[in-house]
DNA sequence: AGATACTTGACTAAAGAGATCATATTTATA
DNA sequence: TATAAATATGATCTCTTTAGTCAAGTATCT
């Protein structure tokens, strides 16, 4: 479970776009980068990405921007990396299957499924809830 | 907690060091490559490594090798993947500090940990232990 | 002496990460 | 309808890390 630039600025723009979620407007791009200071261009590359996976709506022209087409309760940070992020390497020894490798194997799913457990329960809807109670900021009309 | 080729095999070689601890004998790198498939020459720099932090000791000419020179008890999988494996690369938003990649960084720290944990369980003696269980090779004298 | 085995430092190839760019297309609005 | 504001797309590029290699040297046992 690495967590890439790329992992990272995909949860952020998913999570800033669940804030203004029941706003009707869409968010452009711009709006994102700025807040966050990352590389406009990059993150074309990742909306474009997310938008494959359905996750979000792009809406083109002037005034346009990007839309979550999902509900918020019902993608966690989990589905972001593991569908953003890079594929698992796998096994290195897969096939010659020594008992130390089968072993050591088993220990690192394990410790893998820890992580992934944790990030599963955070749903987008349950982090946005966390941060306007953290900080005060109005982002709700 | 990326689990590199390099920390894999140097998991293996404590291991297989960790087997023939009780027995006087060092053991020579290629009884290791043999067994797992691993390139020689890169075996050694990770041995080397692995001498650096104090945890083998080295035997040169004939008859020499490796012999492990920590109690194995006290060595864990999550202390080889730290001291072999790269630096945790560290949140890349650092000093910005928005409450999104504040909080977003709170929870990969918290998948780091839970993974943490489980490698902070797994003893060099315990997975021995554990392996020597599960097939009946015998590597004791 | 000769075989065996570790020592050391430098080196290389391939892959992945993190962008960046130029050009095209769509749409709201003045 | 002209213009500005946005996204769309595909290619390219640089940097770092990873994994692996090589050659020449040194120590020890028999
Ligand atoms: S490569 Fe197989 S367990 Fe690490
Ligand atoms: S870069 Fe700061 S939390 Fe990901």
């Amino acid at each position: 479970m690495v967590i890439s630039a790329r992992v990272h600025y995909a949860c952020v723009a998913m999570l800033e776009l669940a804030i203004q979620h029941d706003d009707g407007a869409p968010v452009a791009i711009r709006e994102i980068t700025d807040r966050h200071g990352i590389p406009g261009p990059f993150l074309v590359q990742i909306l474009r990405s997310l938008r494959a996976l359905g996750w979000v709506q792009s809406i083109r022209g002037s005034q346009g921007g990007y839309r979550l087409s999902v509900d918020p309760t019902t993608i966690t940070l989990l589905d972001i990396a593991e569908a953003i992020g890079s594929q698992e390497a796998g096994c290195r020894t897969e096939g010659k299957g020594t008992p130390i490798a089968t072993m050591l194997q088993e220990q690192w799913d394990d410790a893998a499924d820890a992580s992934r457990s944790i990030l599963g329960q955070a749903t987008l809807s349950g982090l946005v809830e966390r941060t306007q109670q953290g900080d005060a900021s109005m982002f709700y009309i």
